[in-house]
DNA sequence: CTACAGTCTACAATCGCTGTAGAGGCAAGA
DNA sequence: TCTTGCCTCTACAGCGATTGTAGACTGTAG
C-alpha cells in the first residue's frame, strides 16, 4: 500500500516513464503526490489507470476517446451508451482501415507476382509504380496514421 | 512542351504546393530550373516523377523506401530484384497491420456484443478497457503509423 | 564514501507534411 | 496605367504522440 515512485509505476504498468510524464502534462494522469524531495509519488489507482490508457491506445483509441472513456469512468452511474458508441465509433474505424488495407494487399500482391526479374527498366513492378491511372480509388484517399 | 509553374504542376499531378516544395527540400525532387524572378519551373518529367511518389505513398512505402526506389528507376539497367524486395518488404509489413487490425476488430467486437445496456459502473466494454490481462498478445506491441 | 541508477525540469527532435507571415510577381479588366 | 486578385517566394512554426536530450539533484547498495 506504500507509493511508488514514478519508474516502478513504469514497470508496473509497461508505460515508459517518459510517457507517464507527458500523459500527465495533458491532463491524462492528476498530479501525483510528491515526496518532500519532489519525487512523483502513486499509489495502486495510477497502475490501474495507466493500463486502462495503454489498453485503449493499443485498441488504437483516439486521444480524445480514451480522455472520454476516462470521464465516463469516474461517474459509473451514467448511461453507457456514450461507452458504447465510443466503442462503435472505433469498430467502424478499425473496419475502414482494414478495407483500405486489403485493397493495398490486393494491388501490391499482382505487383509483385507480375514481376518475372530482369532489369529494372523493364520491371512491373516499377511499371505498375509509374501507371497511378490503373490503381484502386481507395488507395487515392491517403490511409490515415493510427 | 514549354514549362510549367510550381501551381500546375501541383494540379497536373494532384500533389500540394508546400508538398512539392517539401519533397525539394528533402531531395526527393531535384532543383527545378527558375524564372527569370526567380519561381520554379517544371517539365513534364516532373508530374511523372511526382505521380510515382504520390503512388507510392498511396501503397503506404516508407519514405526510405520511396527514396531508393527513385533511386532504382534512374538506373534501368540494375537487377530488379531490388524493386521486388522493396515491394515484398511493404506487404509483409501490410500484412503484420492486417493481422493487428483483425485482432483489434475481434476484440472490439466481442467488447462490443457483450454490453447490454446499464450504467457505465457495469458496462461489459468499461470491463473490458479495464482487465487488460485478457487482451490480446499482438494488440500489445502497438500498432505503428503508417 | 563512492558509485550508480533513478528522478527532476525544460526543451529539442521525430515524421510527413500543413499553415503562417510578409514580401514580391504576373495576367486580366477598367 | 492602375488595380484587383491570385500565384509564388522564403523562412519558420505547428500538428500528435511521444521520445530523447542536457544538466542537476536524490536515493540506495556495497
Amino acid at each position: 500500500m506504500k507509493p511508488m515512485t514514478i519508474g516502478r509505476l513504469s514497470k508496473a504498468a509497461g508505460v515508459k516513464v517518459t510517457t507517464i510524464r507527458y500523459y500527465e502534462s495533458i491532463d491524462l494522469m492528476g498530479e501525483p503526490d510528491r515526496s518532500e524531495s519532489g519525487q512523483r509519488l502513486y499509489g495502486d489507482d495510477s497502475v490501474h489507470r495507466l493500463s486502462f490508457i495503454r489498453h485503449a491506445r493499443d485498441l488504437g483509441f483516439p486521444m480524445e476517446a480514451v480522455r472520454d472513456l476516462i470521464r465516463l469512468q469516474a461517474e459509473p452511474g451514467e448511461d453507457c451508451a456514450a461507452v458504447d458508441a465510443i466503442a462503435r465509433r472505433q469498430l467502424t474505424d478499425v473496419r475502414k482501415r482494414l478495407n483500405q488495407l486489403e485493397a493495398l494487399e490486393a494491388e501490391l500482391k499482382r505487383m509483385i507476382s507480375s514481376c518475372e526479374g530482369g532489369k529494372v527498366g523493364t520491371c512491373r513492378v516499377m511499371a505498375a509504380l509509374n501507371d497511378h491511372e490503373e490503381c484502386l480509388e481507395q488507395a487515392h484517399e491517403r490511409l490515415q496514421p493510427m
